[in-house]
RNA sequence: CGCGGAGUGGAGCAGUUGGUAGCUCGUUGGGCUCAUAACCCAAAGGUCGUAAGUUCGAGUCUUGCCUCCGCAACCA
């Protein structure tokens, strides 16, 4: 556990190159493995630190063909997307490369064979769908047909998005290929499979053993696959776009995403370093270290090390920092829902700003379970902390220097007991914010550093300087010394995490090239030396701009779906008399409650005309109130067979119209009429 | 009863091996005026989801239940 490493390598999570970056990659990934990047080289460490975009797959095949144009073209699209707003939000990859290079194709595809040829994986055939007229196998996504469960006409073959039940494509009534409307067969197709089962026994070791250490939700995700027994995987797919699978007879199969992805890692270190990234990858002495998200936790911390254990000349990950996910303001992120604050897009619209966002990410990661990104919270914590504690100390010892020392600093002369104690709690901070970060605590680790801003507001607050100047120079000069010392701190601490703002704190102190191991030192600034010029370290974000975001959040939502939403195509005509023994009515709501222990029903009774009737209705979620529709009127089939619903007889259907968004809207009479009116 | 994570003052979060419940923001009162009406001090505010159990003692261990999120179904 407490074993000596000579070097880092630390990894990220290939983004999808699907869609651009959003906060929650940042938050989860991106913002982390940088901070802890940039702590090691603040150290003098030797550290390298890979990301890359993970560009094959299904998703970006269906986002393709969507759009009518070429896999590569949408890679391409995002890949560079990605790149360039990772570069100018200071993640300071040492490599970004792609998973389409051919050094990856190269490098998967000899890790394959390598496997294969010491007889890692196994063979196993299975029938799966083919689609005759387009002259390939299917994909579960890429077959629609009626849902068992709803008869949602619309499901595909591993989900129906109605009723949120999960698939396989035999499931499905009437199978449809999405490719060419056609009838799909079962034809046979043959598959490798890494057989985890058979490394369950060190797996188990290593991790519910050896890595006691891990993060809670690390740990207990691997526990529970684990504890449930190891499947074999397929690591290959029938699909055309990806690495081929380098096996005589494998004709139109590529390697599965989840076997060519984390390859990815590999591959990008020997783009950049050709003859050196063995000792990266293979040398004891490596501390490998992934960042990851939650979703990812069993391929990193299971299928992966049984993928490098079985080629056999790899290390294991010491350590896989994993964070739950980030939520925008109470809904969960969506790329396809449009529900995202996207990097590029912040970047334009928050120039110079970067440090903002990495602070509040930090400052609310979900490093322990989900959390909400509100733009209310980013507003206070820039304007409240980044502002009234950074950047405020800052302004105060800088501008104090200025008037009383000509922007010179000053000599420390004899210190108070009180200074010493001051120095000494700045002095606590290194060790804290190093424990803090070695043990991947970043939220934690950045309030320990914002603490020696606050340390410095307090000695401000109490020595007084100010007033000392009216009696006393040589003891206010003691004062601006520490308080500049403070700064000069400051822009050593907050490096890993404000990389942009601790620039510009330096170029208003002057001072180049400190490090890590000076974090603690009150002689930074030497006597005499003059400042820069001093401007602001935050700015304040006021409200209209915040309200700005919102609105676009609620806007862009809102076009989102409205665009999406398509009219659905109208049914095959019906005879007259099919409409007939259709029995229509208007009933007055005479109670209206939600049903115990159901989320989306309400039960309504009615005053249909000739008796009281109870209906159960999905509705709940749209009328929190159901008191306020009593009284009111509602349409609803009359003759529909009654059907038990939670226990309880619904004697008809309430009719509601269904918006873009899927919510419903009861459909009323716009006059008052009888109960038991017929609607014809 | 598929599995995992989470449920702590108004909000967001810490609570390491069980020993009087902390932090940031917000609120209220006071102080200061060098500073981006920023800063400093103080106070109020929590039966730690719920019920039971182990223990001298439990937020921390065990069990049941409730709620939220995720995984299995490639969105970090």
């Amino acid at each position: 556990m407490s074993k000596e490493f000579k070097r880092t390598l630390i990894t990220s999570a290939l983004p999808y190159a699907n869609g651009p970056v959003h906060i929650g990659h940042l938050a989860g990934v991106y913002v982390p493995a940088d901070i802890y990047a940039r702590y090691l080289r603040l150290k003098n460490e030797e550290v390298l630190f890979i990301g890359g975009s993970d560009e094959h797959g299904i998703p970006i095949t269906i986002k393709a063909r969507k759009e009518g144009v070429t896999p590569q073209d949408i890679v391409d699209r995002y890949h560079g997307v990605i790149k360039r707003s990772f570069e100018e939000f200071g993640i300071t990859f040492d490599i970004y490369s792609r998973t389409t290079s051919d050094i990856h194709r190269e490098t998967a595809s000899g890790f394959f064979r390598t496997l294969y040829d010491k007889g890692a994986f196994t063979e196993q055939e299975s029938e799966q769908y083919y689609d005759e007229e387009a002259g390939q196998y299917l994909a579960d996504r890429y077959i629609t047909g009626g849902c068992p469960h709803c008869g949602n006409e619309k499901a595909y073959g591993d989900q129906c998005e109605q009723c949120g039940t999960s698939l396989s494509p035999t499931d499905l009534i009437n199978p449809k290929s999405a490719l060419s409307g056609a009838v799909p067969v079962m034809r046979k197709t043959k598959h490798w499979y890494l057989p985890l089962d058979k490394h369950e026994a060190w797996l188990r070791q290593w991790i519910l053993e050896e890595h006691k250490e891990w993060k809670s939700n690390v740990y207990g995700q691997c526990k529970s696959w684990l504890d449930l027994g190891l499947q074999p995987r397929a690591v290959s797919r029938d699909l055309d776009w990806g690495v081929p699978v380098p096996v005589e007879g494998a004709e139109g199969k590529v390697l599965y995403v989840w076997f060519d992805a984390p390859i990815g890692y590999i591959s990008n270190t020997k783009e950049l370093l050709p003859d050196d990234w063995e000792r990266w990858w293979k040398d004891e002495e490596t501390k490998l270290v992934h960042f990851i998200g939650k979703d990812n936790i069993v391929f990193h911390c299971i299928v992966f090390p049984a993928m490098l254990k079985a080629e056999g000349s790899f290390i294991l990950p010491e350590n896989v920092p994993s964070n739950e996910f980030l939520n925008l303001e109470g809904d969960k992120i969506s790329t396809s829902r449009n529900w995202a604050v996207w990097l590029h897009e912040y970047l334009e619209e928050f120039p110079g700003k970067q440090d903002v966002l990495r602070y509040v990410l930090t400052a609310n990661a979900p490093e322990t379970k989900d959390n909400d990104f509100t733009w209310k919270d980013f507003q206070a914590r820039n304007n409240n902390e980044l502002v009234a504690v950074f950047g405020n100390f800052v302004n105060r010892a800088l501008v104090l220097t200025q008037k009383y020392f000509d922007n010179k600093v000053p000599a420390a002369g004899v210190l108070t007991d009180y200074d010493r104690d001051t120095i000494a709690e700045a002095e606590k901070v290194k060790a804290a914010v190093e424990q803090l970060l070695e043990t991947y605590h970043f939220r934690e680790a950045q309030k320990e550093a914002m603490n020696l801003a606050r340390i410095g507001n307090k000695y401000l607050a109490d020595a007084e300087p100010w007033k000392t100047a009216k009696t006393d120079m040589e003891r206010t000069a003691t004062i601006l010394n520490i308080a500049l010392q403070i700064t000069a701190n400051l822009s050593i601490v907050f490096e890993p995490f404000l990389p942009f703002s601790t620039v510009k704190l330096r170029t208003f102190l002057q001072a180049e090239g400190l490090l890590w191991e000076q974090l603690g030192s009150f002689d930074l600034l030497p006597e005499g030396h003059t400042l820069g010029k001093a401007e602001l370290l935050f700015e304040k974000i006021e409200d209209e701009v915040i309200e700005q975001q919102v609105q676009k959040l609620l806007d862009t939502k809102k076009a989102n779906e409205e665009s999406e939403y398509r009219a659905m195509p109208v049914k095959e005509n019906i005879q007259f008399d099919t409409f007939e023994k259709l029995d229509i009515r208007v009933g007055t709501v005479l109670e209206c409650e939600k049903v115990h222990k159901a989320d989306k029903l309400l039960r309504f009774l009615l005053d249909d005309g000739l008796q009281q009737r109870t209906i159960l209705s999905g509705i709940a979620a749209y009328y929190p109130n159901p008191q306020e529709l009593v009284g009111r009127q509602v349409c609803f089939i009359a003759n529909l067979e009654p059907r038990k619903l939670r226990g309880i007889f619904s004697e008809g259907m309430i009719l509601s119209a269904e918006n873009a968004d899927g919510s419903l809207a009861l459909v009323q009479p716009t006059k008052e009429v009888l109960p038991g009116s017929k609607v014809v």
